[in-house]
RNA sequence: GGCCUGGUGGCUCAGUUGGUUAGAGCGCCGCCCUGUCACGGCGGAGGUCGUGGGUUCGAGUCCCAUCCGGGUCGCCA
């Protein structure tokens, strides 16, 4: 029979206690980790948020009352403690932070009792994340989740503090709002006081803070969910949590700056990081051909090396074919690895044929010198030699190739170059390497849809000096684009935006949008630019993304209360669900579905 | 949607070329124990091997389908 807890004020969390408590008269609360009964003496580890405090009883001392309850004590039952602090009779535990006392019992009460738990909680759990999502409150329960959330809450603090001391506003928008199908797939809302609409839930809240500048709110920010309706990752959850922030009368630097100082803080406040500022540049441009990404992580080198020019003459005609089709020959070298078996090697062709090679050649130099090549009976001595010299080969070093369109190349090398670091264990995740990528394209070609599409979105301002290039030679044109990246992880990115309407009907017009079309959907926006817009620039960080590296964690669910699992849905509450057939009435929505699940899990058509 | 990977007592796992009654550690239950803290000792319970079909004298193991997770590609302006 549970009891109240009438009369009894927590005065402490367990692990708030110390020497400096010694003698005083406390009152606990929490659950209870572990029962160690050596019969005429109770030992009872008890757990909060704070951590862990040993509680003790006597047969000899206690009330016979007391000591019955302690008896009963089982995992994760709730109880309140009323004790005095003493210093533990017996030796020190050196793992625990109350190591050195324990409360002596004057009164136990048992408050809630608890099953036994599906799984063990406790930290570095080993359990599977299915059962652990599906009891996520047992799980958000573990000293490891409750480290993440609270960091997660400090970070948020800290957030907030910085920006409100540089002058940014809080301002909330809305979160039903309107779809605007341009990029990710929207969530969308049924309207039941106008039937057959809906709202879109927010991708970002990018249109609305514009408006705010417009409205003269000059320095904005938000913590702010955002919704897509796309597939998850490790990194990608469907609602995720942005920093989201706008500035009015800034250019790129600007933008830049406050954030080198957000990042310093709060890395500084949280985690004891220190970031040497400025934050390192690199263009979009050096970043692919020197990572072949544009998330490069630069906590390692294995550059990639361009050597088209090198091999231009070679007989190679995997070299010599991706060449004359306009693409690149390019390498990266593995320091140290030219004794990589043949097994490993061929294990990294695989993974390369997963981006898109066709192959992948290498090169290994051995100890001796001599070479050990898939392609060196197509070379000669000479053209090898200069070509480890372009790769700056030494004994030892294992070279790999890949040729063929720049895209391609790039894509393969630069997961290549992670997943090599990745198998030499060259990832330390309490480095953090921090690095802007600039001077993004302002477009991308789609080749499903034939026309251009906005490589961060179409209010993105090009740079000054390729701004004549929109009407000439549109996939040349750099924008005034930037991500941070941080440890090879997208942590936010953000653009100038294009304030003059000349130039933003030039780019409607290039993206394929007629006047109309543009008006049609973001009419509200264009038709506020009329009336006194402010230069803006503005960005946006991914905060789950940074809790994950900074409690060096390998997904965001780790970081997240309540995440969902792969395929969108929450194995605690099941959503999505069915709805009832009258709620569907009442939004006048009709289901048709050409494959329904039904209850036993079969397809039916 | 594609590819890879996992599902065996409550948890984590082992389970050989298909062959008796499917094992271990932890947890759980009972008894004992006054300085434990990975407490200890003794005893005990607990498994439709994700599900459905098939092959076979015989399936945890082989085949097919399917469900539930994880990783990744596509996708994510």
């Amino acid at each position: 029979m549970a009891e109240t807890m009438k009369g009894l004020k927590r005065t402490h969390r367990c692990a708030e206690l110390t020497t400096a408590n010694l003698t005083e008269r406390v009152t606990v609360m929490g659950w209870v980790q572990k029962n160690r009964n050596k019969g005429g003496l109770i030992f009872v580890d008890l757990r909060d948020r704070s951590g862990i405090l040993q509680i003790v009883l006597e047969e000899s001392t206690a009330s016979k009352e007391n000591f019955e309850k302690a008896e009963r004590l089982r995992s994760e039952f709730v109880i309140a403690v009323v004790g005095v602090v003493q210093k533990r009779n017996g030796s020190v535990n050196e793992n625990l932070a109350t190591g050195e006392i324990e409360i002596s019992v004057e009164e136990i009460r048992i408050l809630s009792e608890s099953e036994t738990p599906p799984f063990p909680i406790e930290a570095e759990s080993k359990t599977k994340e299915e059962l652990r999502l599906k009891y996520r409150y047992l799980d958000l329960r573990r000293p490891d989740l409750q480290r993440n959330i609270i960091l997660r809450s400090r970070v948020a603090t800290k957030i907030r503090d910085f920006m409100a001391k540089e002058g940014f506003l809080e301002i909330e928008t809305p979160m039903l709002t309107k779809s605007t199908p341009e990029g990710a797939r929207d969530y969308l809302v049924p309207s039941r006081v106008h039937p057959g609409n809906f709202y879109a839930l927010p991708q970002s809240p990018q249109l609305f803070k514009q408006l705010l500048m417009c409205s003269g709110y000059d320095r904005y920010f938000q913590i702010v969910k955002c919704f897509r309706d796309e597939d998850l990752r490790a990194d990608r959850q469907p609602e995720f949590t942005q920093v989201d922030m706008e500035l009015s009368f800034v250019e790129v630097d600007d933008v830049l700056e406050v954030n080198e100082r957000l990042l310093e803080t709060v890395f500084k406040d949280a985690i004891g990081i220190d970031i040497s500022l400025p934050i390192p540049r690199i263009t979009w441009q050096e970043a692919m051909d020197q990572y072949g990404s544009d998330k490069p992580d630069t906590r390692f080198d294995m550059k990639l090396i361009n050597v088209s020019e090198v091999v231009k003459e070679c007989e190679f005609a995997v070299f010599s074919g991706a060449l004359m089709n306009g693409g690149s020959v390019r390498g990266i070298n593995a320091k140290g690895q030219g004794e990589m078996p043949r097994k490993k090697i061929d294990a990294l062709v695989e993974f390369a044929k997963g981006f898109g090679a066709k192959g992948l050649a290498y090169l290994a130099i051995q100890s001796d010198g001599t070479y050990k090549s898939s392609f060196s009976k197509f070379m000669s001595e000479e053209q090898l030699s200069s070509l480890v010299q372009a790769m700056d080969g030494e004994a030892g070093d294992l070279l790999l190739f890949a040729a063929d369109k720049d895209k391609v190349v790039w894509d393969v090398l630069g997961n290549l170059r992670l997943e090599i670091a990745r198998n030499l264990e060259l990832l330390d995740k309490s480095q953090y390497k921090f690095i802007w990528v600039t001077e993004f394209p302002l477009l991308e070609w789609n080749e499903d849809a034939k026309r251009f599409v906005a490589m961060h979105h179409p209010f993105t301002m090009p740079m000054d000096e390729d701004l004549e290039l929109l009407d000439t030679n549109p996939g040349a044109v750099r924008a005034k684009a930037y991500d941070m990246v941080l440890n090879g992880t997208e942590l936010g990115g953000g653009s100038v935006r294009i304030f003059q309407s000349d130039v933003q009907e030039k780019m409607f017009k290039v993206l394929g949008f007629t006047i109309e079309e543009a008006y049609e959907r973001f009419g509200f926006l264009l038709n506020a630019f009329k009336y006194g817009v402010p230069p803006h620039a503005g960005l946006a960080f991914g905060l789950d993304r940074m809790i994950m590296l900074m409690a060096q964690a390998d997904s965001i669910r780790e970081v997240i209360a309540f995440p969902k699992v792969k395929d969108a849905s929450c194995l605690l509450t099941d959503a999505p669900n069915i709805v009832d057939r009258v709620q569907l009435d009442e939004l006048q929505i009709a289901l048709n579905l050409s494959k329904v699940s039904s209850c036993d899990g079969s397809v039916v058509e």
